[in-house]
DNA sequence: TATTGTTATACTCTATAACTATA
DNA sequence: TATAGTTATAGAGTATAACAATA
């Protein structure tokens, strides 16, 4: 035979599957802290990262530079996040996360990553670590895209 | 210390940014064969599942009954599916994929497994296994997001 | 000429409600 | 009274185009 038909789901299915429901586990966590699944990963990006401008927060997050707008004003209008002008290039308005908004973004995390850690109880310790490791090692990879196109290294 | 913070993103988040990867990865290979993603679930679910009745396969492929019907009606007139009344409930169409719609299966699946394989080649045979058997043991968990929930076990 | 941030708009996707025909 | 399948519609989510300000 020439190709090995292993007998499962498609990669991409399994992990459409795995990567909803535990979304959809994360929706009261997030609603009980008002915040939206955007909100959160601005404050994310905000919290952990060098963002500095809306531009690269769309980048670094993948989302549109439109998609965050009216999430940036909800956030700065509830004292969470900080907007201010650049001086040195005025286009630009530079993003800080503000201590209230660090608490926030502290509690959301704490209760999404308790959430995660029942489901990830459920593996073997090693398993499990094996688990993240590779998870991590594939998430880093910068275009994961272009690596499934066949003739990506042309 | 209380609660150990893994300096990792969010479990979510990275499977997140891993299957929208895959997934633009594929819609190149399901255009190649005039397939919608959803085209592509229902024909999985015929070729490799015992589905039958039309709820059972919105059932299936985790999507709404009234979500399924426009795809079953196209992929009933390109010839790649049957759908018969049933004799024993009139109620009820039986769906069948027919030969044609199973090499148009095949075709895309081997496609898009392509790609998958290039993806996973990244990884060291090892991780390459533990990541699989992992993932697919946490999408076969029947109800991940109840066990995300705080106090599901009431 | 290109980029940042913004608004308005159009488009896609999905769920909801309402209906029929059967059970 | 409940279920399978269908249709039409409304809602949410997203991207696109166009704009003003600045580089």
């Amino acid at each position: 035979m020439t190709v090995t038909t292993d007998d499962r789901p498609d990669l991409a299915a399994m992990l459409l599957w795995l990567t909803r429901a535990l979304i959809d586990a994360e929706e009261p966590v997030l609603a009980a802290n008002d915040l939206t699944m955007w909100a959160y990963s601005v404050l994310t990006a905000l919290a952990t990262g060098p963002t500095r401008t809306q531009a690269a927060l769309a980048r670094a997050i993948r989302a549109d530079k439109t998609r965050i707008i009216p999430v940036l004003d909800d956030l700065q209008e509830r004292g969470l996040i900080e907007r201010q002008p650049d001086p040195a290039d005025r286009r630009v308005r530079l993003l800080a996360i503000t201590p209230a908004g660090r608490r926030a973004f502290a509690r959301t995390r704490a209760g999404i990553r308790a959430g995660e850690e029942r489901v990830l109880a459920l593996l073997p310790a090693a398993d499990r670590r094996a688990f993240l490791r590779t998870l991590r090692a594939l998430s880093d990879v910068d275009d994961v895209a272009a690596i499934a196109q066949p003739r990506s290294t042309g």
